[in-house]
DNA sequence: CCTGTTATGGTCAGGGTGACCAGAACAGGA
DNA sequence: TCCTGTTCTGGTCACCCTGACCATAACAGG
C-alpha cells in the first residue's frame, strides 16, 4: 500500500541571504544526509495541518509562518527504497529568521542552511529525493517574487523599502538598483501601503527611510522581472 | 488508510473553443455527475504513468497528449466521503480535437464539454471536488500561454499563425489584434520557426498564411501578457 | 562643520505595446 | 477580365515601462 506523506521547504531571510530549513532524518540507516521536516498524513487530518504538524514536530517552529503553499507532489516508485511513499511537497515562507534549536528541544537536529550553498550539494547529501524538492522551492520563490507581493512574507512589518529590497536580493542572488527598485514597488498598486511612525535608519547609517506594511495586492501588476 | 489517485484533465481546442474531456463516475452512487477521468496508483508505477493510464482506460486516448503537467494535489480528508482519498491532479493538453467515444467502446460515457459552460456549472454537477480540479486546470492553461509556448501544443503542426492565434483566443475568450500578435509572436526567439511547404488559406478565404511549427523555446521572453 | 552613507526624486534613451493604417495575395462572383 | 471580400503581412506612431545614471535630502559620527 503506498503511503501519503507531507514534506516542508521552510525558507527565510537572515543576514541578507536566504536559508531553508534541514533536519536529520529520523530513521538510523540515513544518518549523515539531511531531508525535509515531513509527516505521514493522518486519517483526519488535512494536507496543509500535516504540513503544520511537521513544522510543529520536527523543528519547534508554532506560528511564525505566514504563507503556505503547496509546491508539488514526488511519486516516483522508489524514491523511498524502504516503501511506497507519495510526498506532497509544501514551501513555507517566515517573516522572521530562523533559529536553529536554541536549546535542547523534543525532536531531531535541525540547521538553517544558505539555499545557495545547499544547491551545490551533491544529491546524495539529502535523504530521499529531498534534493530535488529544496531546489524546486527555491526556484518557486524566485519566481514568485516576480509576479507576486510574497515578498512581503519573508519581512517581519514595517520595514522599509530597503529592507524589502533586501529580500528580492537575497532570493534572487544579485545587487538591485534601490531607485530603480523604488519606483517600481511604489508604481504597483497595493505592494506596499505607507506605515505609521517615524523613518529610521539602516545599520549603515544615512538617510532614515520611510517604512512600508503589506498592501492587499497578491499578484504585481507590472511584475517585477529579473534579468536572466 | 489514505489511497492515493491520480486525476488527469485533458483540455483541447475544437472549432475554436477551449474543451475539456468529462467522463461518467464508475461508482453508481455517483450518477448524473460527472468527474475527470482518474485512476488509483499502483505500487509500481509512477504519478506520470498513472495519468496516461487513466486517459487510456476510460476515455481511450493511446498517445494524442503532447504535454503532460502535474497540476496540484488535493487532499481535503472528506473530499471522496467514501473513504480518505489523495488525488494528484494532472493537466494534459492535446494538439487535436477530441473526439467523444466514436462508437462502443470498453469504459464509461465520456464527453467533450465546452470549458467556458463548465466553468458556470454549479459544483454539484461534478463528482468529489472535480469543479475545482477544472476550474484550476483551466486557469493553468490560461497562465501559462502568458509565459510559456505550450500554446504550440495545442496545435497540429505545421499550423498558421491565425491558427496559433485561435489558440490565444479560444483559451483566454476575447479576440487578439492579428497584426500585433504576429509581431509578438516572430519577435520572441525560438516561439515559433518557418515550416517548408506552400502557404495555405484558412476557411475564410484571404491571403494564404505561411505555416510554422514550434520552436525549441519553452519559456516566452517577452511574456505575452493578456489584458486583465 | 565636515564626511560618509543611504534615501529619495528626477532625467533620458531604448524597447515593448496597443491602436491603427495600407498594401499584398488569394477566392469567388459579375 | 474585373471587382469585391477576406485575410495575411508589414509598417507607423504615441505611450508606458525599464535600466542607467545623476542630484539632492537627511541623517550619524568624527
Amino acid at each position: 500500500m503506498t503511503a501519503v506523506a507531507v514534506d516542508v521547504a521552510l525558507l527565510a531571510i537572515e543576514a541578507g541571504r536566504l536559508t531553508v530549513l534541514l533536519v536529520e532524518p529520523e530513521s538510523a540507516d540515513l544518518a549523515g544526509t539531511w531531508s525535509l521536516p515531513g509527516r505521514r498524513v493522518r486519517d483526519d487530518e488535512s494536507l496543509d495541518t500535516t504540513a503544520l504538524r511537521a513544522l510543529r514536530e520536527l523543528a519547534g517552529i508554532e506560528r511564525p509562518t505566514l504563507l503556505l503553499e503547496q509546491l508539488r507532489t514526488y511519486g516516483a516508485p522508489t524514491r523511498d527504497p524502504r516503501a511506497r511513499v507519495v510526498s506532497v511537497a509544501y514551501l513555507a515562507l517566515s517573516g522572521a529568521p530562523l533559529h536553529p534549536a536554541p536549546g535542547p528541544r523534543p525532536g531531531p537536529r535541525a540547521v538553517v542552511a544558505d539555499a545557495a550553498e545547499v544547491l551545490d550539494w551533491p544529491p546524495a547529501r539529502f535523504a530521499y529525493d529531498h534534493a530535488a524538492i529544496v531546489a524546486d522551492a527555491i526556484e518557486r520563490v524566485r519566481s514568485r517574487l516576480e509576479y507576486t507581493a510574497l515578498a512581503t512574507a519573508l519581512l517581519p512589518a514595517p520595514f522599509t523599502l530597503a529592507a524589502l529590497r533586501g529580500v528580492y536580493e537575497a532570493v534572487w542572488g544579485g545587487p538591485l538598483d534601490p531607485a530603480n527598485f523604488r519606483r517600481k514597488v511604489l508604481a504597483t498598486p497595493g505592494f506596499v501601503v505607507p506605515a505609521p511612525g517615524p523613518a529610521v535608519a539602516g545599520p549603515g547609517g544615512g538617510r532614515p527611510a520611510r517604512r512600508y506594511a503589506a498592501g492587499g495586492a497578491t499578484r504585481l501588476h507590472p511584475a517585477m522581472l529579473r534579468d536572466r
